[in-house]
RNA sequence: GGAGGGGUACCGAAGUGGCCAAACGGGGCGGACUGUAAAUCCGUUGGUGUACGCCUACGGGGGUUCGAAUCCCUCCCCCUCCA
């Protein structure tokens, strides 16, 4: 049985790995848990300070997946309160406290866009509030005197920061703490995360054994790079595809991302293998990738229509086949029937200023029907509808 | 407790009495190009008046001056070092 589960471990779990550690453990527990029929806890954590989850999120969260169809249960951590925390990422910048309103907006949607991937028969979802809320001053000692300084300042930025004389706030040595603590709360046999979290998940290795209970084990996924190709995606840095954003959006963004990317990305969010893709050209390879993942998060009659509607703004330059309207206040409309462009511009919501109408106009980036708008100084004869386009983009009927 | 550094536009960062609506970089936006919402190049990036202008803006408030992001007073906030 071993053998067969260690097979399983390599060949299937393993697959799109950072880290496993021990992987020896994992097979013990994947045996032990078989043989007693207990299915194994798997614990993923997820900070609630953005309203999306991403196609970041999603990496970890097809390995719980993973772990589900095996007959596992995902355990998924709602951050709330450690969030008032926030986890230090060597950015101690002014870090606005949220409201619990906010917090509770943003964990709404978890739920639908997490079971986007996720088996809802086999996951729970907890809120860490739940335990870390109740914790009294005198538990809170206890954990701290479970780990020291000196193995805190293993971790990599901490000891950077201290090498260079930057501030570290006593805090901060809270956050690997609490979330170990997540663990110790939930039992967790086996923590998924982030390739930039593997400190922290240690931690809840050393602070279970600390509590009695069987470490659990610890596996990381690399960090997915952004649609920049650049820095992990994060919705900090506006990188990301959430999984609740639209067809069109989606199948948008991906299409943007630099070629390089394409590969990990068939990798670490679909089950196509990349493979099949080395054939194609970047352009069709990244097509499918863009197509597929649609049809993942929506449904592959809403990616075709995405790539249609793609293929006619951004290929052949036609208007988008729904525009918006916008019905023009009559006042602006002078005695012989032109309405000053700028006002129409302004009407359409387009713009944001006067300043900036007329700024656009002077690039060349704004037509009316069609028609190039050579100067600010222009009336327009009002003869709706009047089709407004600014950029390549921006379409409003005004009527 | 002591010493020092700093708060400038969306972000980073220059500017230390007029030439500052504020250099430069990033980001954003527009244009060209492209398979692309990528890369690259060019342009642009406070508002308002359809030129000259006016209003708002350099942490908050007050003052000096013909004139202040720049000098003075005061308040608030952040950081570093020593103890």
């Amino acid at each position: 049985m071993s053998e067969r589960m260690a097979r399983l471990v390599d060949e299937q779990l393993s697959v799109g790995v950072d880290t496993l550690v021990p992987r020896d453990e994992l097979i013990a527990k994947l045996v032990n848990s078989e043989k007693k029929g207990v299915p194994l806890r798997i614990k993923l954590g997820i900070d609630p300070s953005a309203p999306h989850l991403t196609l970041g999120h999603s990496v970890p969260l097809r390995k719980m997946r993973q772990f589900q169809d095996l007959g596992h249960t995902g355990v998924l951590i709602v951050g709330d309160f450690t969030r008032r925390i926030g986890d230090p990422t060597g950015r101690a910048s002014t870090r606005v406290l949220m409201s619990e309103a906010d917090i509770k907006r943003n964990i709404e949607t978890y739920q639908e866009q997490a079971y986007k991937i996720l088996d809802p028969q086999r996951t729970e979802i907890r809120y860490n509030s739940e335990w870390l809320g109740i914790l009294k001053l005198e538990d809170i000692i206890n954990l701290t005197a479970k780990y020291t300084v000196a193995r805190m300042l293993e971790r990599d930025d901490f000891s950077k920061r201290y090498a260079e004389g930057r501030s570290i706030s006593v805090l901060e040595f809270l956050y690997p703490l609490t979330q170990a603590y997540d663990s110790v709360a939930i039992r967790a046999d086996v923590e998924l995360g982030g390739a930039d979290q593997l400190f922290n998940l240690l931690v809840g290795r050393d602070i279970q054994r600390e509590y009695g209970q069987e470490s659990q084990v610890v596996l990381t996924v690399p960090l997915l790079l952004g649609i920049d190709g650049e820095r992990a995606m994060s919705q900090t840095t506006g990188n990301y595809v959430g999984l609740n954003e639209s067809a069109s959006e989606i199948y948008g963004k991906v299409l943007s991302i630099p070629d390089a990317l394409i590969q990990s990305y068939f990798v670490f969010l679909t089950d196509i293998n990349p493979d099949t893709v080395n054939d194609l050209s970047p352009r069709d390879a990244k097509r499918m990738l863009a197509r597929e993942l649609v049809t993942m998060y929506h449904s592959a009659d809403a990616a075709a229509e995405a790539q249609e509607e793609f293929d006619r703004i951004h290929i052949r330059h036609e208007r988008p086949t729904e525009v918006p309207q916008v019905s023009l206040d009559r006042s602006l409309v002078k005695e012989d029937g032109g309405v000053w462009i700028i006002d129409l511009l302004q009407a359409s919501g387009l713009v944001e200023s006067r300043s900036q109408a007329k700024r656009l106009i002077q690039q060349g980036g704004v037509k009316i029907n069609d028609e190039k708008a050579s100067s600010p100084e222009l009336d327009i004869p009002f003869h709706p509808p009047v089709m407004i386009q600014v950029g390549k983009r921006g379409f409003t009927e005004l009527v």
